[in-house]
DNA sequence: TTGTGAACGGAAATTTTGTTCCATAGAACG
DNA sequence: CGTTCTATGGAACAAAATTTCCGTTCACAA
């Protein structure tokens, strides 16, 4: 025996190890090498017998690999990559799936109903990964603060943002938080806003062309002394230039038609910033109270 | 013993057959196939015992499951899944992105409330990857062709659900289909559903917990004999069963909250999808008249 | 050529995994 | 209310897989 170093924590991991030593490995060793580094699948999910056979060694010889890079055995070696099939196909592999997108965003699709789908998934992941650049870490944390400051919060959004805003009004109900959603019906969104006092926030979502209803709601809540918080595409919008604090998302536009993920993502993290937040204060208040 | 069947073949006919016989399955095998249907990667790679703690089953009610579907035992279940796995995965690039292996900046995330976006950035871009996964580009077109060949759509979705179906409701409406909003303002949510006539579609979003009210429109909409087109997180949801066609997404889950980005983007593919082939009828149509 | 050390192959041993069996709980039916 | 039949959980069992061990081979140096 030579090593008792760390063993891999993933299949990159490992793949590297292999090339960085592969050429101070016996024969039959680098023969095992090319075979895990060709057909990671296999290794994945056959059983010792089976990849001995097709890679023509014997399964002492894999155990003696796997232990030679710092395994206990085969089998935890195997775990790697099972792992990293497992990732690649359902929702758990975190840092190597972010890489490989980059890959899959060059394929222009030009093609007709088909491919849609990822066509879209492009788009919107493209949108995700900007959302970031526009909206910095400080201005969630801000407007997060604002959410919680609030006496209570009055959402509007119309048409295209409506539901955004109606995804708003809905999960911060259900975080707690006093939320009236100016939904228009019956006509009633001016006496809704009419209510605003000094001490809430309105939380406004609009992007181009801006409507009219809200764009009113935000100069309203402004005049009577409220915070407003806008989500918008522009930082000029006219509801963005009233507004206390302004989170700016670009959303993506494919086949001419604007996108709404990266908004909704925003959404959810503000609301679960929130929620997060109040959850350690009401915490932090009742342990004081046992105090 | 009940059974002697020829087993399913490939993983898609189990499927199809567990879906066919899913509501005379007792109690536990129902619950196995839930997860078999949900989670096929899993059964492909973990043991028995894993799946069964997994699932909340005995490993023995695994077997006898795989035996009511004419297998041996639970082992020849998992080969079709297994290989399955293997070609979907099996045209990559390995030795290729192997040589670009690029050295790994493994940016831990360090939580705290401040990179809480980037958290949802990277989950929900994980969650749109996967779309494809649960959503061919043929149920797509199949979804695509049933709101082109509806006389009228309906469109119902509450709580978590809602801001999806206000955002289909709204654009199929904007891209000139004959749209109906079963919003339940008023209460008035069963009278429209009963509306629903033979030749329309209802467009059912719902997850877990399913709300009554969708369902219930659900059973209404096909006892009318209607179209059923419903999106949810799994193919034996109560909304999934009577539908003509389900579209599955598997959302992101961050902190404990279940994301909605992923459902967006199917949203508006399905919408884009349906404005786009109208538009060629349109154009078509057109140029007939011209002729 | 012969001695030495490492690598290898194959079989035995061990561990892990899958399957069967049976007692019991629960539902359906008379 | 009791009987019967089915479904279930758990433990015992069987099969399969992995790991260890050891005799042999091969390469290299003296």
């Amino acid at each position: 025996m030579s090593d008792a170093q760390t063993p891999p924590a993933t299949a990159d991991e490992l793949r590297a190890a292999i090339l960085e030593r592969y050429d101070g490995l016996s024969k039959r060793l680098q023969q095992i090498a090319r075979y895990v580094l060709d057909e990671p699948n296999e290794l994945a999910l056959e059983t010792l017998a089976v990849i001995a056979e097709r890679s023509g060694v014997q399964p002492s010889a894999i155990v003696r690999f796997a232990k030679s890079f710092g395994f206990d055995g085969a089998s935890q070696m195997q775990r790697l990559f099972r792992d990293g099939l497992l990732s690649g196909h359902a929702a758990l592999g975190y840092s190597e799936r972010v890489r490989n997108f980059s890959r899959a965003v060059d394929n222009s699709a030009a093609s007709g109903g088909a491919e849609l789908l990822s066509e879209f998934v492009e788009g919107n992941t493209i949108a995700l990964q900007n959302l970031p650049q526009t909206v910095s870490d400080s201005d969630l944390t801000t407007a997060v603060k604002l959410v919680e400051a609030a006496e209570a919060v009055f959402v509007v959004g119309v048409r295209r943002a409506f539901p955004i805003a109606a995804y708003l009004a809905y999960s911060l109900q259900q975080a707690g938080k006093r939320t009236i959603f100016v939904d228009g019906v019956a006509g009633l969104a001016r006496q809704q806003v009419g209510m605003v006092r000094p001490g809430d926030l309105l939380l406004a979502v609009s992007y181009q062309p801006y409507a009219e209803e809200t764009v009113h709601a935000v100069e309203a809540a402004a005049a009577r002394g409220a915070k407003v918080l806008s989500i918008s595409d522009s930082l000029v919008s006219p509801i963005a230039k009233p507004a206390t604090v302004t989170l700016q998302v670009r959303e993506s536009e494919i086949r001419a038609f604007r996108s709404l993920s990266a908004s909704m993502c925003l959404a959810q993290a503000l609301v679960i910033g929130f929620a997060f937040e109040n959850s350690r204060r009401e915490d932090a208040k009742g342990r004081r109270r046992k105090a």
